[in-house]
RNA sequence: GGCGAGAUAGCUCAGCUGGUUAGAGCGUCGGAUUCAUAAUCCGAAGGUCGGGGGUUCAAGUCCCCCUCUCGCUACCA
């Protein structure tokens, strides 16, 4: 194994559209905080850097519902994310942010290079312009109708309310949600960074040199590599964003996901003059702390960036974590259904640790995890309160008791003894090579073995009964447990920062070296320790379940919003123009599933008229079993289009329930086929 | 639809290249104990390892099919 001098560690850049929670922390902060936090403790030289990602289209968004800017969005949650983190001792040596001018220049000059060096593509396509405002639109600024459900408020990326992903050109009446106009289509030249030119490299580099990666990235980044990788566009129409640094390139940004891995590289820099020590010397090791969804991009698509460039490493290893769930409910940002940082530090003042301990002990290191307030509960009363806090209560409460808190200088130690202290060594090995591969659940499990060897060493060696026959004997017996004691207190250190010096300013003494973890003397006999204080306190069932109700609360309050708005009326159509729609009864006679689709069904219906196709996305909803034979109502005279090769002629009639439930129209009794409806 | 990952005791997870009665923590039950925040210690119960086939002397562990969850991706009048 390679022997490297310094680490630069990165955590993904929290999108600045809303505060941190709960699933962010389990899945990048909390493991890369650990990781950092062991790194320094043995002296190692490392940079942990982050920073919020303050471009892309969906802060505009935000930002024009709000009817405030785009900085005023960005400003606000990286106030917000910046004092959380910190808030819960997420130890960042910075925590910088995109819209930096140190960050502006920086992408700007990697785009330059790449430009120069001609590592990139170009392409002309057609996209939608509004004149009125005089600019290009992003597929979220244009609305229309959804073809497939009718909804006018539907987006050029998808139709919120059937859930279909829809390209711009799919709209009926398009409208550009900036001016009202109708937008027309212009041509628009864009670069493209052809990952195919890197699908060499990147073969040999991850799949022969990086099996040691985690198998859900290793397997991501296996399946991109063997379908063959395409150019990507890294640039975008958009007033908000970093713009692309070339002539005849005004009103293009850089797309966001090339500006944001660029954000380690400028934070590394505002850092420190130094960086490049840490980005382009190969003794350098890389770690990037991310979420599962975002495998792609720091394994494959920012390394090609990098490599293109010349000069940068690579990262030595991407841990990916799965996700986390919320009382059996993904985490929504848009529903809040989290428990946010900023709002937990809130509530719960002082249990920084407490959200550490149980976040790391559930983190989503392999499959999906799920975070309920009872296990919150248990874990804090049963093992914090219990195992942990309990022991060190013990040992300084007896030391006190005896020996009015003097370490008092051990006899000859027993086998008994000697057995239960060659336990620390072994717990800091497996400790250590944990961290080292990224497993912190099992590190922290090993930690919290230092306080169940100690609770089990004082049951078994019962210093309240010897203390009446044998008094010697106890000053081994409590020189042992306090020993154990100070190397618990230095094996939590990674994980539960606020703990520890707690620990250490009740022991009375300065943090050891970590070299010294699982050593015999930590504290020497005839140390006079500090006052004893108890580390954790029970959570009652009170608090829990007010944070139950505060849960259930949202989930009434998404369900209220989701019935409220039952479609506004739309605009009033003259009765010639409903005239013009022929919709007559017919029945089902034949469908079946389109290969390789997912929604779509091929239909055959009598309409009366005749027997036409008719291709419907309703696949999720009807079996075509069940529709054969059903009668409906259908648009006739709708415009043929072709889909997946097979032409509609037609368009089935559907009422949308909450959720987006389809639900078939059907005259209330059977009626001949081609009956009209109006 | 394609691809990736996951599915092991009530809960959260270990189980490496297939090999004796499938492990741990928490919870539950029983016992011991009282220094300690009724906190601890010992012991027990509890699993046909998502379902179905197959390979093998032997399969959570290898192969095939299926179901469900999550992610990436395509398509979706």
């Amino acid at each position: 194994m390679k022997n490297y001098k310094r680490y630069l560690v990165t955590s993904a850049l929290p999108y600045a559209n809303g505060p941190v929670h709960i699933g962010h922390l389990a899945g990048v902060y909390i493991p890369s905080d650990i990781y950092v936090r062991y790194l320094r403790l043995q002296g190692a030289d490392v940079i942990s850097v982050c920073g919020s990602d303050e471009h892309g289209v969906p802060i505009t968004i935000k930002a024009r519902q709000e009817g405030v800017t785009p900085q005023d969005i960005v400003d606000k949650y990286h106030g917000i994310i910046k004092e959380a983190f910190a808030g819960l001792g997420i130890a960042f040596d910075i925590y910088s942010r995109t819209s930096s001018p140190t960050h502006h220049a920086t992408a700007s000059d990697f785009f330059r290079t790449l430009y120069d060096k001609g590592e990139f593509i170009e392409q002309t396509s057609q996209q939608y312009y509004d004149e009125e405002a005089g600019q290009f639109l992003a597929d979220r600024y244009i609305t229309g109708t959804c073809p497939r459900c009718g909804n006018e408020r539907a987006y050029g990326d998808q139709c919120e309310q059937c859930g279909s992903t829809l390209n711009a050109t799919d709209l009926i009446s398009p409208r550009s949600t900036l001016s009202g106009s109708t937008p027309v289509l212009r041509e628009t030249k864009h670069w493209f960074l052809p990952l195919d030119k890197h699908e060499a490299f990147l073969k040999k580099w991850i799949l022969e040199e990086h099996k040691e990666w985690k198998t859900n990235v290793y397997g991501q980044c296996k399946s991109w590599l063997d379908q063959g990788l395409q150019p990507r566009a890294v640039s975008r129409d958009l007033d908000w964003g970093i713009p692309v640094p070339v002539e005849g390139a005004e009103g293009k940004v850089l797309y966001v996901w090339f500006d944001a891995p660029i954000g380690y590289i400028s934070a590394t820099k505002e850092l420190t003059p130094d960086w490049e020590r840490y980005w382009k010397d190969e003794e350098t090791k890389m770690v990037h702390f991310i979420g599962k969804d975002n495998i792609v991009f720091h394994c494959i698509v920012f390394p090609a960036m990098l490599r293109a460039h010349g000069g940068y490493i690579l990262p030595d290893n991407v841990p990916a974590n799965e996700f986390l769930n919320l009382e059996n409910d993904k985490i929504s940002t848009s529903r809040n259904w989290a428990v946010w940082l900023h709002e937990y530090l809130a509530e719960f003042p002082g249990k920084q640790d407490v959200l550490r301990y149980v976040l790391c002990a559930n983190a989503p290191e392999t499959k999906d995890n799920d975070f309920t307030w009872r296990d919150f509960q248990a874990r804090n009363n049963n093992e914090l309160v219990a195992v942990l806090g309990n022991f060190v209560n013990r040992a300084l409460v007896l030391t006190g008791k005896y020996y009015e808190g003097v370490v008092p200088a051990p006899g000859t130690l027993t086998d008994y003894d000697r057995e239960a202290l060659e336990e620390l060594p072994c717990y800091r090995k497996a400790l250590e090579e944990n961290i080292e591969h990224y497993r912190f659940r099992e590190a922290l499990k090993e930690a919290m073995n230092f306080a169940r060897l100690g609770n089990k060493y004082l049951a078994d060696t019962e210093p309240w009964k010897v203390i009446k026959e044998d008094p010697e004997r106890v000053k081994t017996i409590l020189y042992v447990a306090l020993q154990i004691t100070a190397n618990l207190a230095l094996a939590i250190e990674p994980f539960l920062p606020f703990t520890a010096p707690k620990l250490w300013s009740m022991l009375a003494m300065e943090r050891p070296e970590w070299d010294r973890l699982g050593a015999v003397e930590l504290i020497a006999p005839g140390h006079q320790l500090g006052t004893a204080e108890l580390l954790f306190e029970k959570i009652e069932d009170s608090v829990i379940e007010a944070q139950l109700e505060k849960l259930a609360a949202t989930k009434q309050a998404n369900e209220a919003a989701a019935e409220a708005p039952c479609a506004p009326q739309k605009e009033a159509v003259s009765f010639d123009d409903f005239g013009k729609m022929d919709i007559r009864v017919s029945t089902v006679l034949e469908a079946e599933k389109i290969a390789k689709t997912k929604k779509l069904l091929k239909l055959t219906v009598d309409t009366g008229i005749d027997r036409r196709t008719i291709v419907s996305g309703i696949a999720e909803y009807f079996s075509p079993e069940e529709l054969v034979g059903k009668q409906i109502l259908v648009l006739v005279n709708l415009e043929p289009r072709e889909l997946k090769g097979v032409l509609s002629q037609g368009m089935i009639l559907m009422a949308e329930g909450p959720g987006g439930k389809l639900e078939l129209l059907a005259p209330g009794t059977a009626l001949p086929n081609g009956c009209t409806v109006g």
